[in-house]
DNA sequence: CGTATGCTCAAACGATCGTTTGATTCTGCC
DNA sequence: GGCAGAATCAAACGATCGTTTGAGCATACG
């Protein structure tokens, strides 16, 4: 037994920083083993390999924002007082949170270096993962945005798409203030996303 | 001599479009050396290193780009009757141009992996080679949105930007009815991303 | 206790990387 | 023509990569 945690996930933790920071090719199984204490051998041993270890860095938090994001959406979608902004909010929040708590900023950089890299088998194996997220929320963006016809909608989501994207990718980054609490901070942050999101999204 | 194009021009070249699709540590100088023509030690000797290969990528298309979008921005900047959407086709215009005349959409993509990617000596070589026409742009975008303050332009500069770079990007992908011509094509696009730009700007 | 199973370990494998070397060829100028 | 400097070439360098191996250790079960 191990020090508190299981070398499975003290790998993909340490894999996630490292990606982030050093890149998908960039980090190495020696760095990345060194940096979570186990054996070089470990990652072939638990993951079959270095690609199938990306996967799993990207599947466990690609499923619980998912899920979280689909719950959020669920609450409001189809329901005639929704508006464009509680959409935005339940893409939005959950991507938000997942990079405040613990290193989970992390994961929203491998996220957009991922977007970044035009890889063909990672490309696929993200719509596989995250496709049908994407075809949930654009279905009710149609709703909501009926004066869009379908070319113009999937061009303001991807548009979208990326600024967000980039946007989370740099919230490390981000400067808070110190009388500002980390709640706030996080509320501020979003509200500002989704009224630039709602303007890109529904300006005539 | 070579075949109608220098060696230098020839790797320059290659390399715009192996990095594009591989990435800077992805595209292996055998690759690169074998796609252009020339002999291994051909990158070493013109450019000195692998990095400055990078660098010399950036800086052949960078220049002509900034070039033309300054001069763009200096026919409308401080005038009365400029609109925010004249001082955004001055910015996006030039790099629709780059990105559809020969090879120019690679580059393209090139930028937005330099984006994903925090490398730190990269990022210092973008912003002394793009930093002052980022900083025309913001003293423009401040002088025609004085109800913004400091901190939300940026922020919402720091959005378009990332939008902009991740279409951009695609480019290459987006499909071009036969019907339309290339140069229609272009306006259209431009249209899309300079209102999507203005709306996110904007907003109130 | 003995053994089977899951895991960890140091060491080595072949492959590929960026870079360097020294010889060879090409080019322009006297 | 001959020579100097630039350019190209095949070959090798040391380093590092992902992966594999086989022995060693731990734990659990009969």
């Amino acid at each position: 037994m191990n020090s508190s945690t299981s070398t499975k996930e003290r790998i993909l933790t340490a894999a996630e920083a490292l990606f982030a920071q050093r890149g998908f090719d960039g980090a190495s199984l020696r760095q990345l083993t060194s940096a979570a204490g186990v054996n070089l051998a470990a990652v072939n041993y638990h993951f079959g390999s270095k690609e199938k270890l990306v996967e799993q860095v990207f599947k466990r938090r690609l499923d619980a924002l998912n899920q979280h994001r689909l719950a959020e959406l669920a609450k409001v979608a189809g329901k005639p007082a929704t508006r464009l902004e509680d959409v935005l909010a339940a893409y939005i929040r959950p991507a938000l949170e997942l990079s405040h708590e613990g290193n989970g900023s992390l994961f929203m950089r491998v996220l957009a270096r991922a977007f970044a890299e035009h890889d063909d088998t990672l490309r696929q194996f993200l719509s596989e993962n995250y496709g049908h997220v994407m075809k949930q929320f654009t279905a009710e963006f149609a709703r909501l945005l009926p004066h869009l016809d379908r070319a113009e909608l999937y061009w303001r989501i991807d548009l979208v798409t990326g600024a967000l994207t980039h946007a989370m990718s740099g919230f490390g980054m981000i400067q808070r203030k110190d009388d500002v609490s980390e709640q706030q901070h996080r509320e501020q942050t979003a509200a500002h996303l989704i009224r630039f999101a709602a303007a890109g999204l529904s300006h005539p």
